[in-house]
RNA sequence: CGGGGAGUGGCUCAGCCUGGUAGAGCACCUGGUUCGGGACCAGGGGGUCGGAGGUUCAAAUCCUCUCUCCCCGACCA
């Protein structure tokens, strides 16, 4: 039996001054985790114990639809040149080198080691598919580790890759992940929503993430209370409402007009009289790289066009430009490009590129929300003058046209037309069809039934381990401490005799103590010479979904059952109290 | 990396401006009284004031450099 008098659960009365976000600061002060170093901690017995609760549920599911392996956390510098993301992943790799100079780097994720194993091994079609998992630490060397273990530097993954002979298979693998996700994160008993995402720097097509809703979280979601739609704020989308267009003045050709100081979008609507969504907004940017052979740094010019009224989405720009990220113009640059200030700059007298992998030429992206447009007003690259009268396609060709534009709470939802709202989110897992990208890279080659070499099409799929306890924490909280879900908490009771120099209190405690966990409980008896008040703070405050007060009643055979959750106490008879705790367990999550 | 803040016993912080004995509460140890919501009394232990250099008779305090941590922005489980 698990005694506290004799466990290290070392609670603060006080959380740490830099210890913002609540799960951060009850998770310390519980005695659950230490900080090591930004981003890096310590578990501690119930941290440890509650994380191993919830490997445990995660292995046995993941055990239903995959093979549990262990790869090595150190990897050596050719296996992640072999798919390209020695370069790509920048500083977030951890590198380091070997006695012999050898160099190394600690895994992000394992695409390429468990591609490896595939390329090595597997040999026909006969073979698939696959779905090979592990739980094990992952390193990145984040830019800002920030929010106890929301985001960190070392952390527990779960993380899965399926192998199958074609895209049918890999729709299959990913809906198993989908729903193994589904009653893992039921089991763990957290409120979560599966959203349309953003495929980010792993490359692929379609992908969901799990997310759960908390204002620590740093994921915008956008979604509707009438239909089911979710997604991503870099993903999301919404409906447009129709816009009236202007008619053409004069001769229906471009028509420059003085706009004396006007530089703002606004500031020119109002001038002109217009609406901004008959204005285009130009937003001139940069993609600045190295080129590989000569060393040299180079820069290309992006412009955006986007409607007047609307916000430009920064994830949806970079994957529109494959991933390269872009900074504002400097003046210089702008004046180099437009001829023309800020603030009267558009499309028109300048060669755009014909499209995104023609370099002769800026690139010219165009919001979808302008296609069609007609007569729109836009900067004449000429200091106080606009242009009316002009339509995207006609006056000028854009490199392409792309969907650019940041969804705003309220905007119409895309489905049912109903508000859409936003809310922040922890992303707890991720589920995405990776396709060829490391088998095809890495050179992963099947015979299929006519004998013929292909490529196997892959999936990754990722569950963050301390992510399900911080959402975890985050849902569940109060000012003085939290509740876990039973399946993933510590223990499932603690047994708190309010003074241990009364002996019947004492042994009243231990024998309750004991046939819960006969009875298969898990069981924490708080037997420490500490007064009552002490013992009910620490017991609120670590995480144990129920406590049993053996008190005074004991005199009348009965305690006192407290439910964490809702604070609600009620007198249970000391014969009964396994069967009661039988009951009130076997009913769902509390 | 840019911007903001903070480093003083285990924890939370005061002291710094205006240099001169390192302090409080909590925690810890001993003894006693107490015992249903973080008790009380008495005694006690514990600090290179993040580090280095400088100014000064004298530096936690002033100056320079540096390290670390937190928060706000671009990435992700």
């Amino acid at each position: 039996m698990h005694r506290w008098s004799q466990l290290f659960i070392p609670t603060l009365r006080e959380a740490p001054a830099d210890a913002e976000v609540a799960s951060h600061k009850f998770l310390v002060r519980a005695g659950y985790v230490r900080q090591l170093a930004a981003g890096i901690y310590s578990y501690l017995f119930l941290g440890q114990r509650s994380f191993n609760k919830i490997i445990g549920i995660v292995r046995e599911e993941m055990d239903r639809i995959g093979q549990e392996f262990y790869l090595p956390a150190l990897h050596p510098r050719e296996l992640w040149e072999a798919s390209g993301r020695w370069s790509i992943m920048g500083e977030n790799l951890f590198r380091l080198k070997d006695r012999k100079g050898a160099e190394l780097c600690l895994a992000m994720t394992h695409e390429e080691n468990m591609t490896e194993i595939a390329r090595k091994e597997l040999r026909s079609y006969k073979q698939l598919p696959q779905i090979w998992y592990q739980i094990q630490s992952k390193f990145r060397d984040e830019p800002r580790p920030k929010s106890g273990l929301l985001r960190v530097r070392q952390f527990l993954m779960k993380d899965s890759y399926s192998f199958d002979i074609d895209a049918a298979g890999l729709d299959v693998s990913y809906q198993k992940h989908r729903e193994t996700y589904r009653r893992i994160f039921d089991r763990c008993g957290l409120k979560y929503l599966v959203i349309d995402a953003h495929s980010g720097a792993m490359g692929g097509s379609q992908s969901e993430e799990f997310m759960v809703y908390t204002p620590a979280g740093e994921d915008q979601v956008v979604s509707c209370a009438n239909c089911k739609y979710a997604a991503n704020l870099e993903k999301a989308t919404s409906k447009l409402e129709p816009v009236e267009d202007l008619t053409a003045e004069g001769d229906g050709k471009p028509l420059e007009v003085h706009t004396p100081g006007q530089k703002t979008i606004e500031d020119v609507a109002r001038f002109l009289g217009v609406s901004p969504k008959n204005k285009i907004k130009t937003l001139a940017l940069m993609i600045d790289s190295k080129d590989p052979k000569s060393g040299r740094n180079t820069s290309r010019a992006v412009v955006v066009l986007m409607r007047g009224d609307h916000q430009l989405n920064e994830a949806k720009l970079a994957t529109a430009l494959a991933g390269k990220e872009t900074r504002p113009m400097q003046e210089e640059e702008i004046r180099h490009l437009f001829g023309s200030p800020a603030g009267f700059l558009g499309p028109l007298g300048i060669k755009w590129a014909k499209n995104i992998a023609d370099s002769n030429g800026p690139v010219l992206l165009v919001d979808k929300a302008l296609e069609g447009r007609t007569n729109l007003i836009a900067g004449a690259n000429k200091q106080d003058y606009h242009v009316k009268n002009i339509t995207p396609g006609q006056n000028f060709q854009p490199t392409t046209y792309a969907d650019l534009r940041a969804v705003a709470s309220g905007d119409p939802c895309p489905n049912c037309g109903s508000p859409l709202r936003m809310d922040t989110a922890v992303e707890i897992g991720h589920i995405f069809k990776l396709g060829y990208k490391y088998s095809d890279s890495m050179g992963a080659r099947v015979l299929d039934k006519n004998g013929k070499e292909v490529t196997p099409i892959m999936g990754s799929y990722g569950i963050g381990i301390e992510r399900i306890l911080t959402a975890a924490v985050e849902q569940s909280n109060d000012a003085n401490g939290f509740w876990l879900p039973r399946q993933i908490a510590p223990f499932d009771i603690v047994v708190t005799p309010t003074n241990v120099a009364d002996e019947k209190l004492k042994t009243t405690a231990e024998g309750i103590a004991n046939s819960l966990e006969s009875a298969g409980f898990d069981v924490l008896l708080d037997d420490r010479d500490e007064r009552p008040g002490v013992k009910f703070k620490d017991a609120d405050l670590v995480g144990i979904p129920f406590r049993v007060n053996v008190g005074k009643k004991v005199t009348e055979d009965r305690v006192e059952v407290v439910h964490r959750s809702t604070r609600q106490s009620q007198d249970v008879s000391i014969a009964a109290i396994v069967e009661y705790f039988q009951e009130v367990l076997g009913r769902a999550h509390e």
